[in-house]
DNA sequence: TCCCTCCCTCAACATTTGTTGAAAACTAGC
DNA sequence: GCTAGTTTTCAACAAATGTTGAGGGAGGGA
């Protein structure tokens, strides 16, 4: 039980390393057991480091659980933004199809170096997490992903003109809630399915919520479509 | 905060009145601030009662989650059972219709006398917990859930039965996650949809999700087909 | 009346919780 | 090497946690 002899490593530390071995091991751990789950001191054992720590640079323990969130928001709504353009600067002058705005909102979770990535697969979960719970669903996710996801709705808007106000978003509720349970990867299609589907098989999710999806947009652009026609 | 005189209501308590008040209180604190953000005081003092008497009828905080949760999924089981066998019989000799199958998994959360009752809005919110999460998803929903659902996924390959293996598994993946979202009431569409759309308009849910999710699985019968002519 | 059983309360327990302030260690500029 | 500023550790705090065991009291059967 005896620490190491402290400046063992320390060289090979470059500045603000720490910091970051916090928000990794608050990341794995809150996305497993959310945030009452956790103590302040199991985060510092995992990183390494002493328990004050996280209060010296994060402040109190509410404001780490902020800071865990907001670290990859801000990377994954870019990668999507430029999605979402090379998508409608590839159909312009029409809008684009409804499948390449759905792709452009799912292929950014796993194109890149983060695939395998255990920091990203536990933000996913993380997401899971907040996005399903009373207490924090409603405002927090609403402050780092809706901006975003308010230009998607207005491509797909574009791409079906006829929607009914309340459609579109109730269908990106339900492809909000397939991708964050999928991306979870909680095991349980894997019960479920008796080892046919992988939770861990994150390009086989990505494939068959894109289907599902487009088909449910699909669906409401053909309704909007016959409504039109009969009119 | 003198406790008024024990038994001024007693005789207007029927027996397993406060066993009952225990859930209710764990389900209502349960389902907003998930297991370890609730302490057994808390919900002792929702429910008027003493500490101890949560640990006399249900032993460890663990397993009165596992009741809370129990005691609902046999019902909701049951009538979701029913709603299938008059879909089958209704269509038989031949499969039911897909949106059949769909709606009876649905319908039964709304149908009766629990539509208004603030437990099962709250149950609900808990089974979205629980399903999204790591520590729990995996195991609980598939002891609670599962069998019944292997009858809804059975149906299903009927009226689908070209359907690859894995497919109708990661389609009712898509469903799961979805519905619980929605049930779950996180407000997060009100504010997305800038007040549009309701959380607590379940009826609007549900004529949503069935819509769209019927659709995700009907492009798996449609592309299933179409291999089948090709072939 | 006595006794037994079931439901419930009370007070206490050993741990664990988030947070803090002072001291130590390290870093960089001179 | 001295100093100023940042980073990190240490020890301690009050409050809250799940759980326990001893006991109270009501009700029914003998």
């Amino acid at each position: 039980m005896r620490p190491l002899p402290r400046d063992v490593n320390r060289s090979h530390r470059r500045k603000g390393d720490r910091r970051e071995a916090i928000l990794d091991a608050a990341e794995a751990l809150f996305s497993r057991h959310g945030y009452d789950g956790v103590t302040l001191r199991a985060i510092a054992r995992r990183a390494g480091v002493d328990v004050a720590l996280a209060n010296y640079h994060f402040g109190p323990k509410r404001d780490l659980f902020d800071a865990v969130l907001m670290r990859r928001a801000e990377i994954l709504n870019a990668w999507r933004s430029e999605a979402l353009d090379a998508a409608i600067a590839q159909a312009a002058p029409a809008a684009p199809e409804i499948e390449a705005i759905i792709r452009a909102y799912l292929r950014p979770m796993l194109t890149g170096d983060h695939v395998s990535d255990e920091g990203w697969k536990n933000y996913f979960a993380l997401i899971a997490y907040v996005n399903n719970s009373p207490e924090w669903g409603g405002q927090l996710m609403t402050q780092f992903f809706d901006p975003l996801i308010e230009r998607f709705i207005e491509a797909l808007r574009l791409s079906i003109p006829e929607a009914e106000p309340g459609d579109l978003y109730w269908a990106y509720h339900c492809l909000s809630g397939a991708l964050t349970l999928a991306f979870a990867q909680t095991g349980r299609i894997d019960h479920l399915s008796k080892g046919v589907c992988r939770s861990d098989d994150l390009e086989s999710a990505y494939e068959h919520i894109a289907r599902f999806v487009t088909a449910g947009f699909e669906e409401i652009r053909q309704k909007a479509e016959a409504r039109r026609v009969a009119s």
